[in-house]
DNA sequence: GTCTATACTACGATAGAC
DNA sequence: GTCTATCGTAGTATAGAC
């Protein structure tokens, strides 16, 4: 379906290079059709942006919804949403290190830059439940009832999945690297995961010195 | 002075924009000069593009030397070098806090979307010898000899920080704030302080546990 | 050095054939 | 629906006056 395959190219050309930076020739282009259908399908460059933007919230909604879902029968104690952190950063930073993931990771990411209708799409579709989820679950697994502090916890544990992206530059300079390994990966999400512990164990016990 | 308030302002246009949304009319007009001047000067877009990544990495170089600074007199010990790295960490979560320094920070994020020559001179000027020192402070604060696992580790607390620009939409629709207040800025300094406790001490016992 | 003029290119939008 | 052809508008580059 041309649709389908203009809205693919579409994300893959605004993610890598934004939406000025992208030419709706070289879009269609590559789509195997011609400019003309760009303003017939979407109304020309800016709904075909928008057009991509919920493509990415689908997407990303499929994506995270298998890691949010709570497992039949859990009660939702401190542990569990402790395990269910871990799984969701876990495949969050799977989505952040893997190539075929980095189109639609960086759309949103210039879109945090500079935040437009298309932000308000994706956040307001899906993105914002789930970290509102998450911020949930850290309040959950601390025994947190500042809301607040619970959603400020929440953003600088996804800055540092996120950095595999935002930061990806760099750590491939740092690490000495043309492209992150599996190895690399494996070594990332481990300590993702022990800082992930060490800060949840370190809020826990704030709350616990306070009560 | 033209050439400065031209970089300046290119700084600015290229770091909101990017390479392809601003405009050299535009950047011209708002330093009060020609467009023709940026050819004169700079022999066009590209290089008072790569002339805005110079002075960005001495901007950088300015602004991060002193927390960087080893008090005199001090021996490098575990403690010192843990008080370092919240020195500079506090340093740079109020660049990246602050709105007068979104201009060359959203620059450097963009590079390291998509790096290019600019890049290279941003990491290469000071940028690498920086988060190479902070990595070798994480190193000597937790006792880890491996330094692989000290970049690693380095870069996920940089992403804590980092968060607050590549992540700031969503952080202020987290908060339901439209700008980041001083109460808000105190609290997630406060929070990335714990974090980073929590994650060197954290690793600190992962390191004496193994020996 | 700085400006004005102009040239050239690439883009997005649009009209109309099929 | 899809294509070709064309238009107008930005953008950068360049030449030349001062």
């Amino acid at each position: 379906m041309v649709q389908s395959r203009l809205l693919d190219i579409a994300i893959s050309e605004f993610g890598s290079k934004g939406l000025e930076g992208a030419s709706t020739r070289a879009i269609a282009a590559a789509a195997g059709t011609a400019m003309s259908s760009i303003t017939y399908h979407y109304g020309g460059k800016d709904g075909l942006y928008l057009a991509a933007a919920d493509r990415i919230a689908e997407r990303m909604s499929a994506m995270m919804t298998e890691p949010f879902d709570v497992p039949a029968g859990v009660v939702e104690d401190a542990a569990a949403a402790r395990t269910r952190i871990h799984r969701i950063f876990a495949r969050l930073a799977d989505k952040m290190a893997s190539d075929e993931n980095a189109d639609w990771t960086l759309f949103v990411l210039r879109e945090q830059m500079r935040p437009g209708a298309a932000f308000e799409r994706i956040y307001g579709g899906v993105m914002g439940q789930m970290i509102e989820t998450l911020a949930d679950l850290v309040a959950t697994a601390t025994g947190c009832t500042n809301a607040r502090v619970a959603r400020i916890t929440t953003i600088t544990l996804m800055g540092q999945v996120l950095a595999l992206r935002s930061s990806r530059a760099t750590f491939l300079k740092l690490l000495g690297r043309d492209a992150l390994g599996a190895d690399d990966i494996h070594d990332i999400k481990a300590r993702i995961d022990a800082n992930i512990d060490a800060i949840l164990d370190s809020m826990r016990a704030e709350e616990q010195g306070q009560a």
